[in-house]
DNA sequence: CTAATTCCTCAAGCTAACTTGAGGTCAAGG
DNA sequence: CCTTGACCTCAAGTTAGCTTGAGGAATTAG
């Protein structure tokens, strides 16, 4: 014991599949050393990194986006509460902007209800500022509450 | 002239590339007819039926989604403005349920702030009962917010 | 009438975030 | 010592929402 979680232990302490957290450690989101034997040993603290991952992803952050903030993190040390806190105020701003820009999109549809103009070129919802209009030529992935990191 | 729209139109007026259009016929979102050549040819009404198309991709709805959504406009004459006013609520009301989602979220964080407990089972980030857990194995396209049509 | 557009149908490719499978190695219990 | 289970790598598959390309037909401008 002592010498490092497994692979094994790492998944079923934070509920990831074995190959996700292997996927993970490909885009650089954790960094495990290996063993004598060429496994994968990681250190208690990756579980708070899991955890971290898992939640931003809920928030809708990318894996690179992620990967941005965890490198923010000290790298000879384990990080401190203080660390993490940190890295939560940053949070904190991009869930703020997301709520109102939502919010921005329900009060331009409230006006909107009961004129029927949905398609019209009048209509703020048509095309709101708020939205980075038109990357390229289609609406590919344009899903407006995505945070902007 | 006014026998129905080109594709090559549509996409004008809608800021669509004419391949997305196609593929939104292949889901079932729009019903062109065919010329005697063999050509797509669109209602005028279609520009609308794209927009909210448009719109309903901002606010994060899949396509199966939005075409439930379409389906429940008349079949035999072009919708009315009280047709779509009556789509507008229920959109208004998923608006509203994200936000609320949301704004938990954010509570939950402030409530982490400071604690650096972002990994902890007892933190109600870690496993929030907001966001549908553990879909299956890993966090499979998780993202908490995606409408629950 | 002809040349230039525009349109048609497939089939295949792209990105993100993983999963699945094949074929083989390492570690731990009895 | 041997067997089982966990682990390894690498390649290919998956879903959503499209785009790109090939090869060919229809439409339109001059």
């Amino acid at each position: 014991m002592a010498a490092g979680l497994s692979i094994g232990a790492l998944a079923e302490r934070t509920g990831l599949a074995v190959s996700a957290i292997r996927y993970y450690e490909e885009q650089g989101l954790v960094h495990p050393w290996r063993n004598a034997g060429g496994q994968r040993r990681f250190h208690r603290a990756d579980i708070r990194r899991l955890s971290f991952v898992m939640i931003a992803q809920q928030f809708g952050f990318t894996l690179p986006q992620i990967r941005a903030q965890l490198d923010q993190l000290p790298g000879g040390r384990t990080p401190s509460a203080a660390d993490w806190a940190k890295i939560s105020v940053t949070f904190r701003g991009h869930l703020d902007q997301r709520i109102a820009t939502l919010q921005r999109l329900r009060d331009n549809l409230d006006g909107c209800i009961g004129c029927g103009c949905l398609s019209l070129e009048k209509c703020r919802l048509y095309n709101p500022d708020d939205v980075a209009a038109a990357k390229g030529t289609g609406p590919r992935y344009l899903m407006g509450d995505r945070p902007d990191v």
